[in-house]
DNA sequence: GTCTATAAACGGATAGAC
DNA sequence: GTCTATCCGTTTATAGAC
């Protein structure tokens, strides 16, 4: 009884993969169509434009990472939350490596319309904004590492979340996510 | 008396601000051909092929960025280093956002050749290290504040000067380059 | 919905004249 | 060194048959 994946979902699924291995740029109609098996010409029947499939795929990916926000008990810890933030960010691809859509649209920015770079910055904010929270609690309960105002503390920490993915791929290793916990996390 | 410029330097000159904007895959010959003024041939003349081009470009900007770095006085406090580190970060664009060429290129880095790749590691290790020591001092004069190694938090610091730009350009705002400074940084 | 066929522009790259 | 001319594959996108 395996859940039946529509033709329009596969395109989707395999466009937000596309999408944070290679970016916007980096990807096209025929490397769809071959993953999926339709041709190009069916794609756009789901996608009139390449503009259309992007917006939808960061909409699912958005929808997807703050669905796993809201799965994290609010009444744990602040630390525990922060650990599980750091596995649910970004998606791991196939060789471990992660990756964040967004971050990867951020990069691709000038390429981009206009509605797209709303949709990136919501998530942007989103993340922040949780971030935030986490931090102020954590302030609160003495496990976090907090430097002056949780709202900024919280975008600084989301650009090394952001970044540490990047370079978690450059050099094929899953430790730089790792030091950007430990760099907020007070030992005890 | 200006400085004579040889189409040669234009063109990498052009690159390397092409790379900053859009990326790897979202320039072309044609782009360069149009800005310097030479058909692409000639282009080609100069850079066989794309790869040779993008590789001298990152080799350049790297050279640019390290020389910044060796300009900031060994003498001064960790913390006057850590602010004119975050003012050299990357480069100022046309509108005066920010954006760093190894960063982008770490984004596109599965589009990319291994001799590149190692090329953009050298710059992120030569930057993780230059700021460990100034974490390091920072520590010591108790005027930054570091959580764990040095080395750690450097990577973590790293990266969030990376992801910052990228949000700098996303939201077209500086501020998030000061947020990663401050998060550092102890009130005094 | 999916296909074939095709358009029209763009991509990196090369040969050879000047 | 720079050009013209050209190759040939790729890209996004559309028209129309089935």
């Amino acid at each position: 009884m395996e859940p039946t994946t529509t033709v329009r979902e596969q395109i989707l699924d395999h466009a937000i993969t596309l999408i944070m291995l290679r970016g916007y740029n980096g990807f096209s109609y025929r490397d769809l169509s071959s993953l999926v098996g339709v041709k190009t010409s069916s794609i756009h029947y789901y996608f009139p434009s390449k503009d259309d499939l992007v917006l939808e795929a960061v909409n699912e990916y958005s929808k997807e990472v703050l669905n796993g926000l809201n799965a994290i008990g609010a009444s744990l810890p602040a630390d525990a939350k922060l650990s599980k933030y750091a596995k649910l960010f970004g998606r791991t691809l196939g060789d471990g490596n992660q990756i964040c859509l967004c971050g990867m649209l951020a990069a691709d920015i000038e390429s981009l319309p206009d509605n797209i770079r709303q949709a990136v910055q919501a998530f942007f904010k989103a993340n922040e904004n949780w971030l935030a929270k986490v931090l102020a609690q954590g302030a609160q309960e003495h496990t976090l590492a907090v430097n002056g105002k949780p709202e900024n503390a919280a975008r600084a920490l989301f650009a090394a979340f952001q970044g540490s993915v990047l370079a978690s791929r450059l050099f094929h290793t899953k430790a730089r996510l790792e030091d950007v916990e430990a760099s907020v996390r007070i030992a005890r």
